[in-house]
RNA sequence: GGGCGCGUGGCUCAGCGGUAGAGCAUUCGCUUCACACGCGAGGGGUCGGUGGUUCGAUUCCACCCGCGCCCACCA
């Protein structure tokens, strides 16, 4: 047996005080020496445990919450390990995208400028200036590049010294060549099969990065507003229906700043306040522009008036409303969110009186969304068509959610991936996936059920994956974005903006007949959606692939279902028509415990590192593992010392078990054959808990029992052990203690791995966690099965202690005192052998063992009566 | 408005159809030869509310209240 305690080949080192410090540094380092946790290709797929690790935002800040989560996963891949896999941990960083280049443009002060031509002796200043300094997207590119190298460092530092298994060998980043090679040919071969295409579109634009936005980036605000009621008049001026007035549609807006964009009116079909407006004209207020009055089931009789001003584009509404009704576009706001210059009178912008709309738009022109609103304000009480005061409301309106302005939704061409069509299938893969826990596949099925359009995938921006596309020019210089110019799959990874299309030179580029690559960059979910395919490398090393994938976890936090979660398993498909992994383990949240934010300004951050150099790893490990797959877990260094005061319990434990564990033989002792027994059946129920994902209940179970172990088995066997009742019975006692050490040590392994790996060096050959995770059997083998007596012993003597502590805690001084007609339970006498090591370990000679269950018990010399006595 | 989760001792949380549990905190006692980063004992809860099912509900069902998250067409 490979774990046989008696081996004697390794030798007990035990070190006088044991202790937690170093032990990060020291296991470590031979972890890597030792290539502990390296991936073993060479098993068939059953033998593999491959896990999609979330690559992290390098450029965000180190948080908690990353200790937390991470952790989870690494429980998983350690126990996974132990049970004999060969685990597959990749580990990824996700550095492309805008929180990239925010940091870098602020770290550097510098601004990315795509016109301007590359720059090989450009170096960023020491301190960023007052002014940004203007760069070409090649020199801002590496300076992306050579920033998040250093977080990358800064991660990888923390990861390791927090203990997880990753294969550090098997690393990847969301912008590097593996990477784009992926993205770019999954790209293209969506685009071959029709899957991918580009429209130009009404699209959700954030005017401060000047970037489209997907459905799943947004989020609602609750924002301060106001109904503003204004008229629109009725040329024919014969109605009397109540809300038309006379002569006029009363129309509540709070967007009045849009008026000049608005291109129709529209109520409800069965509204009879307005039945009779239905194709009638009317004209906007200061712009006098005619709109067509329109019926949609839309539009809600309770909403304001029940009658709503259609602009291009003030809401999603209005999107639908402008498709469904065939409406023509009258767009004011420009990507960088200013109004556009307008010249009224011309076509699209006719009005009954040009000159004043001019008068009134040109207040406007190149104002922000906020300002012109206030401007039009203005003007609409001069001209007397507002009715009464704005009233203020708080609204939810759509942000980006790493945007500080509200979205606008701008008309421009866009990438987007076939969504829609393949809803029931993303349906039916989300019943198939094994989610952690269960209820989170309602998040998933919640967001594909609520899906309203393709997947829009192409940003305005610069550190990312680029489209590898390139656009013949026509003879005006136009661009055809029908028949754009593709690279063969074995020229990508490629940048469109610096390599040339088949059959074209580079001076063509920008010029008339020649060609021009496509601007933009994929959003960087559309990276994230093949993280599968990126770790396991899909194209690079396809014997790899195919041991690894589908994978068979997805460990992520459970706000990113709808992008994370979600578009991988539309990638998945799309590209292998399965779903990418087996299961998706969900991590909750961290709360701080006051409800109270941490921030900087406050002064009570906690950088993680320093966490885990106050509480140690193991004790940080602790308290990460308490929490449940799903749950938010409050922020509680209070566990983690706990924690820490498990790892030196074990320490101090296992010193006891091994500093004297000779002699060994047979476990005929009840005592010793009932605590084996129990962790047995710890073990038997833990193997199954930990496969279902419920690591915090073994590690609660685990620990229960090995409290008890410490307070009560170790103490009950203490004199026996000491050699006090013969050799053959202190051997039971040291087999005993040797193989639950065994068994809880890589128990505790995969939580706290650097203790239990200190602890088993003292005595065991190799590292605790490329041991075999225990099994009942092992435990059972050295008392020959289950002892059918475990259950009666132990109940017997946990309530005799129990009964002896309370009156022993009531004396003062409990070794010179004597308690007269103190009653014990009954089951006292039914200890049998085991009477012996319990009276050894509690100091009571029992002088009577009467049938009634009443002793007397004597501590040490002279005999008192118990305080409550006479 | 729809969906999901949560509401158990001061705090953080387990549990679950059959006489309320743990850790922390608190009180008291103990330098017991692995550990004072330790050991023992005690106090403390009508398990959010109201109904229902049941011989019996903290545990199942319904409704309600409170908290949180996700989603939803922001006039």
């Amino acid at each position: 047996m490979s774990h046989d305690v008696q081996d004697p080949t390794h030798p007990v080192a035990l070190p006088d005080k044991p202790a937690l410090e170093g032990l990060e540094a020291k296991w470590n380092e031979r972890w890597q020496a030792d290539g502990t946790y390296r991936f073993d290709r060479n098993h068939p797929r059953d033998e593999i445990y491959s896990i999609d690790t979330p690559p992290p935002t390098v450029s965000g800040s180190l948080h908690v919450g990353h200790v937390f989560s991470y952790t989870h996963t690494d429980l998983i891949a350690r126990f996974q390990r132990m049970r004999g896999k060969a685990v597959f941990y990749p580990m990824g960083w996700d550095d492309n995208g805008l929180p990239t280049e925010r940091r870098v443009q602020n770290y550097y002060g510098v601004r990315c400028d795509p016109s301007l031509p590359y720059d090989p002796g450009f170096r960023p200043p020491d301190k960023p200036g007052k002014h940004p300094i203007s760069i070409s997207r090649p020199n801002f590119i590496e300076l992306c590049n050579r920033l998040t190298a250093e977080d990358e460092k800064a991660f990888e530092h923390l990861w390791r010294h927090l203990g997880l298994s990753v294969d550090w060998s098997a690393t990847y980043a969301t912008i590097d060549r593996r990477s784009q090679r992926a993205s770019q040919t999954a790209f293209l071969r969506l685009l071959k099969r029709g899957l991918a295409y580009q429209l130009e579109a009404p699209t959700l634009w954030d005017v401060d990065f000047r970037t489209a936005v997907a459905q799943a980036e947004l989020e609602d605000r609750e924002q301060p507003g106001a109904y503003h009621r204004i008229r629109f008049a009725r040329p024919d001026g014969a109605s009397s229906a109540p809300g038309a007035g006379g002569g006029y549609v009363e129309v509540e807006t709070t967007r009045p700043e849009l008026i000049p964009a608005c291109v129709a009116l529209v109520a409800h079909p069965d509204d009879e306040r307005y039945k009779a407006l239905f194709g009638t004209t009317v004209e906007t207020p200061l712009f006098g522009v005619p709109v067509p009055v329109k019926a949609h089931p839309l539009a809600d009789p309770g909403k304001g008036s029940g009658i709503a001003m259609i602009c291009t584009f003030g809401d999603l509404t209005d999107v639908t409303w402008w498709r469904e009704l065939s409406l023509p576009v009258r767009a004011v706001i420009l990507p960088n969110g200013a109004f556009r210059l307008v010249t009224w009178g011309t076509p699209g912008w006719e009005s009954k009186d040009p000159a004043r709309a001019q008068q009134a738009y040109d207040r406007l022109a190149n104002l922000s969304p906020a300002k012109a609103r206030a401007q039009v304000v203005e003007q609409l009480r001069e001209s007397g068509d507002m009715l009464g005061e704005p009233r203020a409301i708080t609204h939810p309106v759509k942000f980006y959610e790493r945007g500080d302005r509200p979205l606008e939704i701008i008309t421009s061409r866009q990438w987007f991936i076939k969504t829609m069509e393949f809803r029931p299938d993303l349906l039916e893969l989300g019943r198939e996936l094994r989610w952690h826990p269960e209820y989170m596949r309602h998040r998933y099925e919640n967001w594909v059920n609520g899906l309203t359009g393709d997947w829009g995938i192409s940003r305005q921006r610069f550190f990312g994956v680029p489209f590898p596309v390139w656009y013949p020019a026509r003879a005006d210089g136009s661009l055809d974005y029908d028949h754009p110019l593709l690279p063969e799959e074995s020229r990508l990874p490629i940048d469109p903006s610096t390599d040339l299309p088949e059959g074209y030179t580079a001076d063509q580029r920008d010029q008339p007949n020649g060609f021009a690559g496509d601007p933009d960059v994929m959003d960087t979910w559309a990276t994230s959606s093949v993280t599968p395919q990126i770790a396991g490398a899909w194209l690079d090393d396809p014997d790899l692939f195919a041991r690894v994938f589908p994978m068979d976890l997805r460990p992520q936090s459970h706000d990113i279902i709808r992008t994370w979660l979600f578009t991988t398993v539309l990638r998945s498909r799309l590209e292998h028509g399965t779903l990418p992994w087996h299961n998706a383990a969900l991590s909750g949240w961290i709360l701080d415990p006051e409800r109270k934010k941490m921030s900087k300004s406050k002064g009570n951050v906690v950088t993680p590192m320093a966490l885990l150099e106050e509480h140690g790893s193991d004790g940080v490990r602790y308290w990460a593992a308490s929490g449940r797959p799903g749950t938010d877990t409050a922020f509680d260094p209070g566990q983690m010392k706990v924690g820490r005061r498990l790892a030196i319990k074990i320490l101090n434990a296992a010193r006891f078990a091994l500093m004297q564990a000779e002699p060994r033989g047979p476990i005929t002792e009840p005592l010793d054959r009932g605590m084996l027994t129990a962790l047995a059946r710890l073990v038997e129920t833990s193997t199954g808990q930990f496969e279902a994902y419920d690591y915090a209940r073994v590690l609660e179970r685990t620990e229960s029992f090995f409290w008890a172990f410490c307070d009560d088995y170790l103490e009950l066997v203490k004199a026996r052990r000491y050699g006090d009742f013969g050799p053959d019975a202190a051997a039971s006692a040291n087999s005993a203690m040797l193989v639950a050490l065994s068994a809880l040590l890589r128990l505790f392994a995969p939580y706290l791995p650097f203790v239990t790996e200190e602890v088993w060096s003292w005595w065991r050959p190799g590292s605790v966690h490329r041991a075999s995770w225990p099994r009942p059997a092992e435990v059972l083998a050295p008392i020959h099965g289950a002892d059918p007596q475990a259950h009666a012993v132990r109940e017997a003597t946990q309530g005799a202690l129990a009964e002896v502590r309370r009156i022993k805690s009531m004396l003062k001084k409990p070794t010179k005192a004597v308690i007269s007609r103190a009653v014990l339970p009954a089951s006292y006498r039914g200890l049998g052998p085991a009477a012996r090591d319990f009276q050894a370990a509690t100091h009571i000679r029992a002088l009577e063992f009467a049938d009634v269950g009443e002793a007397q018990l004597e501590f040490g010399e002279e005999a008192v009566a118990p305080e409550t006595g006479a």
